[in-house]
DNA sequence: TTGTAAGCGTTATCAT
DNA sequence: ATGATAACGCTTACAA
């Protein structure tokens, strides 16, 4: 392996100066940086990251830890927070945790000092897990779950964007309308975006049936479709759906295809992501759009204030993204 | 930062006997093992990684290199490249990188060094880049456009698998079929797979019209429905379409909707990759369906070989995966 | 079984 | 403008 020391000897200056160059530190010589360039190239000379992050105790790199890295969503969300770490010149490492087990570890500091900071989304923690994130490092939470802990925490429009959602579907006509949720257990997704499910029902005067309210254990198209057909030969009624993200919209509208039953005109769907695939599903999906881009940015400015210690480690923000609803055919165009 | 030096003082003992403890080292007594782990809890230490990877050489982690990470292709394969590298006890950094010059970037060993090897997924550079690829580092390449150069290499079946593909729709009585793919500079997946479909027609004793071949720059659902739109409303007569990813068939099966076209009587319709979405779009969309999971143990073993200099450095392996075909609505099921 | 010493390759600090 | 020195935190090799 080429080192600095090696570089220093060819060229015939001290490692300080060809650190300096590698640096592009001011106080240069031109004639000796170009000896220093020179070698470095002659040598095929490689900067060793592992010895300098020792050295400086930074990376350039933050983690970002997501439940699935195969999911329209998790795909959306990380591209968002490359884009945005990009402009701030920091890279973005993706790790998988499929667990709450590896949610933890992520958080656990032996990886931490690999990077800078952290983006987790957090899909299996809960509240009763928000002690862990007590970390001297610097960390951002996503999702829905953790609320006033102990780090920074950028959460989506949940209620009012499902409640937005709902009323559209009433607006539209529909009378008897059906969630499509995961399991409802203390605060998260499922449960922020039925509570506003049922304010819009609510507000309209309308009765919340419990027969209505589907849940499901995995939040894929294939449970959307499956249930959807068990809706639709099961005989309940109901005239429109609103399914919790665009997965599970898109396995509904695969499901009531299935059974013979016409969306928009004997059910409307709208979902919730507006996912790339939503817009050309036959029909395309109404969803809500939320602020991805916005609420990227958000969190790796957060970070990134963490990182560089320009916010009291007293304070701490909890975020709430912007969102927009998107109609498309499935609700009537 | 707590070090070692101070878990050692706080417990009594010596920094190495702190290290040992860390590490599972057996010649450590149990008593000294218990005041040492309950000084390191006590004081909350973290191992530093940098540190470790300095003196190691070795970080136990593999860097992934996608040019996209929003993309169900590539997040189908960090998914298995995960899978395949959790079970050998690796883990999985993914970086995006967009262009040739991030690819080339990747690969140079400042970022290597933080990983114990590279699996690069080739998308921008070509077989004129081959020789940046000789780096000393373990590194294996993904993709088509590189073939017999210095590093280990993993592809897909892409020219048998766009022939079974192309023959199928023939078989379903298609005598017009377009193929829908990228732009074709020298070797490359459009290439390849358009060499494949040239074979199937020519096999069956069709002619290839020039018409029927159709390039568009991105292969995505948007580039996929507007061509389709464009080559109904141009009046191109053709009974049936192999398109060389699936979100290209995506799209297509959308503006053939747009246009009136209905698929798989008027037109047949396959695509090429099996992601999720294609088993619940409407119709359901044929595809080629490779081993995505076989090919990611493949890459991930034979990076494991190069990092453990098991495998001689002057032979390099080319694996080509296998395929299957995987029959739905699209092409009348 | 435990401890000592040295060094991985880099850069901050201070001196020249 | 350049260089000497000393760390960063850890582990390998060897000594006790």
């Amino acid at each position: 392996m080429v080192t600095i020391q090696d570089v220093a000897k060819a060229a015939g200056v001290s490692p300080m100066t060809v650190s300096n160059v590698i640096n592009d530190h001011p106080n240069v010589r031109p004639s000796t940086r170009e000896k220093v360039l020179e070698a470095m190239a002659r040598l095929d000379y490689r900067v060793n990251v592992a010895a300098r992050n020792l050295r400086k105790g930074r990376t350039g790199v933050i983690g970002l830890a997501v439940p699935e890295v195969n999911s329209p969503y998790y795909g959306r969300l990380a591209a968002g927070i490359i884009t945005a770490a990009e402009r701030r010149g920091l890279r973005v490492s993706i790790e998988q945790t499929a667990s709450r087990e590896n949610e933890l570890d992520a958080l656990s500091l032996s990886r931490n000092h690999q990077y800078d900071g952290l983006i987790l989304s957090a899909a299996g923690m809960s509240q009763a897990d928000a002690e862990r994130l007590k970390v001297d490092h610097p960390v951002v939470v996503l999702g829905d779950r953790i609320f006033g802990g102990p780090v920074d925490h950028v959460a989506m429009p949940n209620l009012e964007a499902a409640r937005a959602a709902t009323r559209h579907l009433i607006e539209r006509g529909c009378r008897r309308v059906a969630i499509l949720c995961g399991a409802v257990e203390e605060v998260d997704t499922s449960s922020l975006r039925l509570t506003g499910y049922r304010q819009a029902l609510e507000g309209a005067g309308l009765p919340t049936d419990p027969a209505l309210i589907q849940q499901v254990d995995r939040l894929g198209m294939r449970e959307g479709a499956r249930r959807a057909r068990e809706m639709a030969e099961g005989g309940l009624d109901f005239d429109g759906v609103f399914c919790v993200t665009d997965s599970l919209a898109m396995g509904v509208l695969r499901g009531l295809t299935d059974t013979g039953i016409r969306v928009p005109d004997q059910a409307r769907v709208i979902g919730f992501d507006n996912v790339s695939e939503s817009e050309f599903f036959i029909p395309s999906l109404s969803t809500v759009d939320p602020d991805h881009d916005g609420m990227a940015e958000r969190a790796v400015d957060l970070l990134i204030r963490r990182i560089e210690q320009t916010e009291p480690s007293t304070r701490h923000h909890d975020f709430v993204g912007d969102f927009s609803l998107v109609i498309r055919e499935s609700t009537g165009g």
